[in-house]
RNA sequence: GCGUCGGUAUCCAAGUGGUUAAAGGAUGGCGGCUGUAAACCGCCCCGCUACAUGCGUUCGAAGGUUCGAAUCCUUCCCGGCGCA
């Protein structure tokens, strides 16, 4: 089954790095690859056609967003999601699995994608006051997980909402991406591995019933791949196990998934990959930054996603060769250098501006501004990512990487 | 000239006798952000410092009343408005 091809054209048997091509129905990716996040079918910042421009092959909504808003059916009757927001090439959607670590266990807290290393939870944060009166503040998140589904609080209105992997599936045959994700239980890091282990059963079971939901809409099978999760935090031997369980359910592809402290990634990323069957693409859900990246092409996986280069950018942050710097720092209010000097990550896009002068936009809240340092790490993490490719292809990726992680410190 | 309202920290702006170095914004400084609750969030922002329930100096200026004043009184300076 499956709408998709996937073709491994080089290995680096040492690293485990591999270059490939995934072919999907609308168009090729060509692997490893970084799937810009647009959460809301809209890459907040850049327009498709500058995406493209910038490099990237494939980007990536998420379902639980546009099931609130606009709603599944208008992006459906709109013809898809690539049709809807105007980007022709592939497309993705997550399941809504992260929402319900986001909204749930993780919400007002400082733990998110990753945790600082001390995995004790941090004193709750201030939430914003629209959830003081709302169902939320009665147990302290906005989604609450039983074994069938989840129960969502809108971050919207406060409506009440429910997914359960079936409904998840549904919503994601509507929008109609190249590739979608099972509805998955993304723990918090700081959870024991008695209830680590108890969410990854949960979900396997959501897996199974996920795919099965999938065959059965025998149209969509056709045009849509379906990607399983690896759970299983920080433990090797539950992602060893999660990744094995997930293989043999049969999906068109693996997503990594979860939440950890950066020491536990490297260790969680290679038990699950050790289970791994090659001819499968490998998608590392939500990485990352530069450095993760890497260390997951090398690690052996194939595709992700990040929020991190648009937000950052966003935020006044942009990626440099040497490392992130601040833009809206003091000391770059006259650097009429290059953003980067040392990377030409656009020629024609983001090249021409100064450091002054994006701070200046970011300073005075100038849309354009969060635009073009957007534009910039996005172009950033494809140029780096493309150019991983290239290195693998003509094997010297390990030069390629040495050599990225020599100079750059973030 | 007369009347009237007003002059608070970088800016805007609360406060009108007593936990007041002085609410709240903004600007500014620093930090954070990894399947987007995020064009967001946190900390700092009179000076000095041993960064503390410390010292010093502040609320147009100068005097005064009071145990105590940004807050009350007097005069002066500056600004808005009105009338001549």
């Amino acid at each position: 089954m499956g709408a998709l091809s996937f073709n491994i054209e080089r290995r680096v048997p040492q690293s485990g790095a591999r270059a490939g091509t995934l072919t999907t129905p609308h168009g090729v990716i060509r692997t490893p690859s970084f799937a810009p996040v647009g959460t809301k079918a809209s890459v907040k910042g850049i327009l498709p056609e500058q995406l493209r421009e910038l490099g990237a092959e494939v980007v990536l909504a998420n379902t639980y967003h546009l099931y609130l808003q606009p709603g599944e059916q208008v992006v459906e009757k709109a013809g898809g999601l690539g049709k809807f927001m105007g980007w022709d090439g592939p497309t993705m959607t997550d399941s809504g699995g992260f929402q319900v670590f986001s909204l749930g266990a993780a919400f007002g807290k400082t733990i998110s994608k990753f945790t600082r290393s001390n995995l004790v939870e941090d004193e709750p944060v201030a939430v914003p006051s629209i959830y003081d009166e709302g169902v939320a503040s009665q147990h302290g998140q906005l989604a609450v997980i039983d074994d069938e589904g989840v129960s969502f609080t809108s971050h919207l209105d406060g409506s009440l909402h429910r997914f359960t992997p079936e409904r998840s599936v549904e919503i994601q045959h509507a929008l109609g991406a190249d590739i979608f994700f099972a509805f998955d239980e993304c723990t918090s890091p700081t959870k024991p591995y008695a209830y680590q282990k108890e969410a990854m059963d949960r979900t396997h079971r959501w897996a199974e019933r996920s795919l099965k939901a999938h065959r059965q809409n025998i149209d969509a099978a056709k045009k849509q791949a379906l990607f399983g999760i690896v759970q299983g935090g920080r433990h090797e031997d539950l992602r060893r196990e999660s990744a094995r369980e997930i293989v043999r359910l049969g999906f068109d592809g693996i997503g990594i998934g979860g939440s950890f402290s950066k020491e536990d990634m490297r260790g969680a990323l290679s038990a699950a990959v050790g289970e791994l069957p090659e001819e499968l693409p490998r998608h590392f859900l939500g990485i990352g930054e530069p450095g993760d990246i890497l260390e997951g092409i090398a690690g052996g996986m194939d595709l992700f996603d990040c929020v991190a280069a648009t937000r950052l950018g966003r935020h006044g942050s942009i990626y440099t060769k040497r490392g992130v710097i601040h833009l809206k720092s003091e000391k770059y209010r006259s650097d009429f250098s290059p953003l980067d000097s040392e990377v030409r990550t656009s020629d024609v896009l983001t090249s021409s501006f100064t450091r002054a002068y994006v701070a200046h936009l970011l300073r005075s809240g100038e849309i354009l501004g969060a635009t073009i340092a957007s534009m910039h790490n996005v172009g950033f993490i494809l140029k780096l990512i493309a150019g991983a490719r290239e290195a693998i292809l003509d094997g010297r990726f390990d030069e390629y990487r040495a050599d990225f992680t020599t100079t750059y410190h973030g």
